[in-house]
DNA sequence: AACTATTTATAAGA
DNA sequence: TTCTTATAAATAGTT
């Protein structure tokens, strides 16, 4: 149907292809627009072309969807359960993942550690210990921030002096509990 | 195309419209599966003819399903319906509570801290020194446990004497780092 | 994007 | 339905 006859076969030259797929584009189309008319038929018809752009011909006084809900009918195929099996499965994933993660919260909060062995006991205390020298050491950034900043250090010294007695001792009273 | 040119519309006489549409039926299956061969097109089509019959051709390598997917994307479009929108935004729901639950375990294992403010990082510390407080009573817990039982307790007790008077220097040492 | 020689699809008939 | 065939329609190669 043309100059010339072609096999059918995938078109390697680029443009020659995407001319190709444009007239044949359209003519499907009228095509599918004409079934309808003629034989009033139900049609859906959707065509990606290679560059990804979407071209739909749906018949008149239908959606997609009544197409599709058909379609399931007709054929025994499942088109929503099998997508919606896809979303479940994924869900269950991320459900897990969760789970997971807020056991390891738990235990770095200090609960349920009871099922942990000594092992995973020690593991437990260096992440937390590494977590609260992180954070003391960015504590210490900061205040090291407001002393240069800061008129009122003396004072706070004095305090600090004070807890200092303090913390002193409840180390004392801590090493008393430490066998 | 034919002996004679007609109208496109519909075709009143039932037998004639049922033979132009199995006519035609099979043209328009020919084309689609010459375009997707030529131009490498992804293509669905799908007709119910007058008399409800299914035929359908769907481009080889890919699926109804995906197809329909890439619709959706390429169009905007929701097919899905509403039981599929309530998994979805449950997935959504599920992965951000995920997020935060990461943000905070990367937080209790000292990372990403900078972005915290005093008041948070007083938290944050507070947070971690409650777990260790309870991972170390764990801790020692089990020691009771060992001690009980253990004929060495006297050697360990000189050695965890040493290392309190390590402990109390180090207490020195970061107490006067801490202003 | 038009043109046109050919091929292809198909309407009508058998 | 299927085959035949005259004719309409689609389109490959060209401009």
């Amino acid at each position: 149907m043309g100059r010339g006859k072609i096999e059918i076969k995938r078109i390697e030259n680029t443009s020659n292809r995407q001319v190709t797929y444009s007239k044949r584009k359209n003519g499907i189309l009228k095509k599918a627009k004409e079934i309808t008319v003629l034989c009033d038929a139900q049609i859906s018809l959707i065509i990606f072309g290679s560059s990804g752009k979407l071209h739909e011909y749906i018949s008149p006084s239908t959606t997609l969807i009544d197409v599709l809900d058909k379609y399931q009918r007709a054929s025994g195929k499942t088109l929503w359960d099998a997508k919606h099996e896809n979303l479940s499965n994924e869900i269950d994933r991320v459900k897990k993942e969760n789970d997971s993660m807020q056991i390891e919260l738990r235990h770095l909060e200090g609960e349920d550690i009871s099922s942990l062995n000594y092992k995973e006991l020690i593991a437990l205390e260096n992440a937390l210990e590494n977590g609260l020298n992180d954070v003391r050491q960015k504590q210490m950034e900061v205040h090291s921030m407001f002393k240069r900043n800061s008129k009122i250090l003396e004072e706070q010294n004095k305090e600090l002096n004070f807890l200092m007695q303090q913390h002193l001792a409840e180390g004392e009273r801590m090493l008393g509990q430490w066998i």
